[in-house]
DNA sequence: CAAAATTAATCAAACGATTGATTAGTTAAA
DNA sequence: TTTAACTAATCAATCGTTTGATTAATTTTG
């Protein structure tokens, strides 16, 4: 067996991509058969390590679990909330804004929100569904700030229905994304290939989000 | 002890009714924690009865977990279906009593549809996914197909995302019903709550998915 | 009608398999 | 040599299911 030279740099990037591995694998796993439905046996396995190794780097089956999270989350909130925040665009550019990225990173990432919305979706509550609220509420007020500004500013029809509003967008997103087998049927193309996400689904998920905002929060007597 | 003398009738009822009870406790855990999460014994000891009464009636796990399909589907669907084809209506019309009937309908078995949602959410194709993605896919045909109708007709607008627009009626739908940790805070009451479910959350409910549609697919150059 | 035979409903106990987790020991690196 | 990375073996607990036995209800028989 040739045993390579390799210096500490190297090791430590070896050792990341390692765990990373893990996480990639299991952020699969658990998107196709469900928290409890993957075992920590098939999870390893899948990643060609061995089964203590999940206990060694991350603890336990929910450590996996949160560590997937911790992974996906910051960046990608700190993201919207700077678009959220900034002065310099109108309301309609932010909602433009706040849609590209946002649709961007979910179906890129379909696998994480499909996980994540399976257990948040378990009616009973815990721990972890209290975080995973917590987390998914972020994404949600950032656009519901965005609304609520634009209706202030009479940007938006004030007759809009907020609330509901959070529930159309995000609502559409997670049809696309977490149920594949019925949205694949419905678009006729299969939501999962990576090539037809970025060049089909993306822009033309983009261009009707923004219509149907459009219509929906156009003030009446507004013209475009 | 006494012996109450009941004919073969009354005995059919009561014999049902131990079934629809045990497939109404089933439905109910399987909502809060998934198929994989509830347990026969969870289920056998919340209903009240022995775990083996479950096999004995319903064969297997997973044969409780069709029953409580077939209880549900088939009076549904028949609702639906006879609302699509009523050619005594126009598209407009149409679209306001499908709303009707479909919100009434899911939100008042909230249980049942957090179920189906959650495991077609599996992006692991198996047997059970293929059967419920075929009974989902039944209720999106009426609907689509009303679309389809309207807009050959000229009453709604032909530049209409039909596909997106599926997404959009059971994506808000699933948002509300589906995770109703995240659809209470956003709404600001208990989703789960039946007095508020018959009246707040409904009219609220089919009043803005009516305007929200009314806007998306009307003729530009019409006026109501 | 009454006794016997048959069927349906129910139960406690146990089955083998699998689960997440841990151990004690080995290998490799610093 | 000390520490970190990794492994095979094993743990108790729980899983869905099955069993054999028992009770209750119904039908058949004499």
């Amino acid at each position: 067996m040739i045993n390579f030279v390799r210096d500490k740099k190297k090791m430590e990037k070896e050792k990341t991509d390692k765990k990373d591995h893990i996480l990639d694998v299991a952020e699969r796993v658990f998107a196709e058969l469900g928290y409890d439905g993957a075992s920590t046996r098939m999870i390893s396995g899948e990643a060609g390590v061995n089964m203590a190794m999940l206990n060694y780097y991350f603890g336990s089956k929910e450590g996996v679990f949160l560590a997937i999270f911790e992974r996906r989350i910051t960046t990608f909130q700190t993201v919207l909330l700077s678009i959220g925040n900034d002065d310099s665009i109108n309301s309609w550019e932010k909602l433009d804004k706040y849609l590209d990225s946002y649709i961007d990173k979910v179906v890129t990432n379909n696998c994480f929100h499909i996980m994540l919305n399976r257990e948040i979706s378990k009616s009973k509550k815990n721990e972890l569904t209290d975080q995973i609220t917590d987390i998914i509420m972020k994404n949600v007020t950032v656009f519901q700030n965005i609304i609520a500004e634009g209706i202030k500013k009479g940007d938006f029809n004030k007759d809009a229905d907020q609330q509901l509003l959070v529930a159309t967008i995000f609502g559409t997103k997670n049809y696309i994304v977490n149920t594949p087998h019925i949205s694949s049927r419905v678009l006729g193309f299969d939501v999962l290939d990576t090539n037809i996400q970025n060049d089909v689904l993306k822009p033309r998920f983009k261009k009707y989000m923004k219509t149907l905002l459009k219509a929906y929060l156009q003030n009446e007597n507004d013209n475009k």
